[in-house]
DNA sequence: CTGTTAGCGCTTTCAA
DNA sequence: TTGAAAGCGCTAACAG
C-alpha cells in the first residue's frame, strides 16, 4: 500500500512497510545479511527492489557518528603528479563502502588549514594529507584526531601518524650522481613553483653539488610560477644565456624537462652531447620523447594505493603498518643523459 | 560548565549552553547572522570560539533534506582534460557553501550508472555529468531527479536538462577544411580510447573527408588503449608504415599528437613540410612545442566554470540559463600546421 | 528577535 | 531472529 507519491525518494520506512517488517531488520540486512532469515531477506529485496532504495549516506553517517569517508587533501588539480596519487587511491578504494572526498588547497596554507579543520569536523574514517609541512594548528589538530592520518610524498623524522613517500633530498642526489658519472659538469637545475617539496628537491641539488665543489647559482633556472612546458623552455633558455658553459639541467618537474628539451632542439643544441637532461616524477610521456628523457620515477600511484592499504589495514582488519613506508625513487636513466658509452 | 569530555567535538546544543541562548539561535546565526541581536551574536561567537565548533555538515544536510553538495561524474584522471574541467569547477565553487563530491566512472557505462543511482541518493543539490551519452536507466533518474542536471564537453539535440559543449563533429572539420587549406592533401588520423566523444569525432573526420573525397582508411591509426604519447609514437610509426603517403595527421588527442611529433623528428619526417600535425585540446605543452603543436582549443576550465554559473544560478538567484550554452571550439594553428606562406 | 519542539533517515541498545 | 524506541546533530515551523 506504500505508493510513493512521485518526488519523493523511497526511506528505510518505506521498505520495512513494503516488506511488513521493522525498520531494524531493514538496517540489519543491509550490514548483515546473514543476520535475517532467508524469508525475510527475500521479502527485504524484493521491497528494495520494487520502491528502488538507496540508503542515504549521510543519515547513516549521522547515526553511526562517523562517517565511511577518507579525506584526501591535496595541493593542486593541474599537476599530473596528483592525478596518479588519486588514481591510485581509489583504484584501492573501489569495492569498500567508503567514499573519497577531496579537498583542493591550491598550495595555501591557510586554505589547508581551514580544510583539515572542516574535513575532521566531518569525522571521515581516515584522511590523507599531501607533505609533512602541515602549520602548528593543522598538526594540533591532526594530532588529536582520532583516525588514521597519512602523509604521502615526503618522508619525515616525525610523523603525525604514518608517512609514505621518499626523501627528495636523496631522490635528487641520485640525479646528480648520475649527471657525474656521465661526464657532466657544468650542471645547473629548472625549478618552478615553490611548494615545500620542490623546495626541498632545490636544497638537496644545491647541497649535493656543494659537496662536491661544483656549484654554481648562475646556472640556476628559478620560478615561482606554476610548473609548465612552456615556462620550461623559458627558463632553459635564460640560464643558457646566463651560464653558456652549463652542459646538464635537472629539472624538478617533468614539464620543465620537456620545455628544456624543446629548447634545446630551437636552439640546434643536442641531447645528450652538449646537454644533459633529468627530470622528476617520470611521467608517461618521458619515455616517449626524442630523445628519451631520462627522469626520477617517483610511483606515485603505488603511494596512493598504499595510503589506502594502510588506512584500510587499520579500519578494518586491525593490522598495523610501520610508521615510515618508504617508496623507491629510482632514477630513470634514458637518452637524454646518457652520453658515455658503457 | 560544558566541560568537553576530550574526545567529543561540541555540537550545537554545547555551544548554546555555553553561549546561554537557544540552540535555534546558534543554527540562525550560523546561516544568517543579520537575523540575531549583536548581543546574542558575540556570546555565540565567543561560545563557537571556545568550544572550536565546526557544525557537521552531514547533520546539516539531513535535517535540511539536502545536501549542499554538488555531485560531478567524469571519466578519468589520467586525462588532463578532466583536471581542467575540475580546476574550473572548484574555483567556482570556491567560497559558495557547496562541496564538490566527485565521481569516477573508468569510462564504463554499468559504473556511471551505479554511481549517478549513488549520487542521486544523497539528494546533491545539482549534478554535472560528462558527455551525453547515459544510459537509459541513468537517463531515467536524471530526468526525474529534482536538481539541476548539467550534462558537459558536448552538444545533445535534447538534453537532460543543460548541456555544455560543442559539437565534435564541427570542430573536427574545422580541422580538415584548415588541412586542405594548407595544401595537405593526403589527410590521416589517430584516434585511441573509443568513448563517446572521441568516437563522434572520429565520424566527423571521416565524414568530413568523405564529403571531400579524400578519405582513405589506411590513413588512420586507432586504438581502443587509452590515449598517450607514447601510443601517439607508435600510432603515428604504423599509419607511417601502411600510408607511406600520408601528409597530414590529425590527433583526437593532444598526446597521441605529441607521440606522432617524436615520431616524426626520430624518422627524420620534416614538421609541417612533410607531415601537419593537428591534435585536440590544446593542452598547455602545445605552444611550447618545437615546431608548436595546432591544436584544437576546447576552453575545458570555462566548460566546468560554466556549469557551476548555471548551477548556482538556478539554486541561489533562481536565474535561467538557456538549456544549450555553446562554448566555441577554435583551432589553433600554429608551426606544425602551416606550410604555406600567408 | 528568540526558544520549544518535532522530525530528517538511519543505527543501535534492549527486550521480546 | 526480530522490533520498538531512543537518539545522532541539525533545521524549521510555530509560538512567544
Amino acid at each position: 500500500m506504500a505508493k510513493q507519491t512521485h518526488k519523493k525518494r523511497a526511506t528505510i520506512t518505506d521498505v520495512a512497510q513494503q516488506a511488513e517488517v521493522g525498520v531494524t531488520t531493514v538496517s540489519r540486512m543491509l550490514r548483515d545479511p546473514a543476520k535475517v532469515s532467508e524469508k525475510l531477506r527475500k521479502r527485504i529485496e524484493a521491497a528494495i527492489e520494487i520502491l528502488n532504495y538507496v540508503p542515504d549516506p549521510k543519515a547513516q553517517a549521522l547515526a553511526a557518528g562517523k562517517a565511511q569517508t577518507i579525506g584526501v587533501l591535496i595541493p593542486s588539480l593541474s599537476n599530473i603528479v596528483f592525478s596518479d596519487i588519486l588514481r591510485g587511491i581509489h583504484d584501492q578504494v573501489k569495492g569498500t563502502p567508503y567514499q573519497v572526498q577531496i579537498g583542493y588547497t591550491g598550495y595555501d596554507k591557510q586554505e589547508e588549514d581551514r580544510l583539515i579543520a572542516l574535513f575532521l569536523a566531518q569525522r571521515p574514517s581516515a584522511l590523507v594529507v599531501t607533505g609533512i609541512d602541515q602549520s602548528e594548528k593543522a598538526r594540533a589538530l591532526l594530532d588529536h584526531a582520532d583516525v588514521p592520518i597519512v602523509q604521502i610524498l615526503d618522508d619525515a623524522a616525525d610523523p603525525i601518524d604514518t608517512v609514505i613517500g621518499f626523501s627528495h633530498e636523496k631522490a635528487v642526489d641520485l640525479v646528480v650522481q648520475h649527471f657525474l658519472a656521465q661526464g657532466y659538469r657544468a650542471i645547473g637545475c629548472l625549478v618552478a613553483r615553490f611548494d615545500p617539496r620542490v623546495q626541498r628537491r632545490l636544497m638537496g641539488f644545491r647541497a649535493s653539488l656543494h659537496a662536491r665543489g661544483v656549484y654554481d647559482p648562475k646556472r640556476e633556472g628559478l620560478s615561482r610560477e606554476a610548473s609548465s612546458v612552456q615556462l620550461g623552455r623559458f627558463l632553459m633558455g635564460q640560464v643558457l644565456d646566463q651560464a653558456p658553459d652549463i652542459d646538464a639541467i635537472f629539472c624538478a618537474n617533468d614539464d620543465l624537462a620537456l620545455g628544456a628539451l624543446f629548447e634545446c632542439q630551437a636552439r640546434g643544441i643536442s641531447v645528450p652531447d652538449q646537454m644533459g637532461i633529468v627530470g622528476f616524477n617520470d611521467l608517461e610521456m618521458m619515455a616517449a620523447t626524442h630523445p628519451a628523457l631520462s627522469s626520477v620515477q617517483t610511483h606515485r600511484y603505488e603511494i596512493g594505493a598504499k595510503a589506502i592499504e594502510v588506512i584500510l589495514g587499520r579500519l578494518q582488519t586491525g593490522k598495523r603498518f610501520p610508521n615510515h613506508i618508504n617508496v623507491d625513487v629510482t632514477l630513470q636513466s634514458r637518452a637524454s643523459s646518457l652520453r658515455l658509452t658503457l
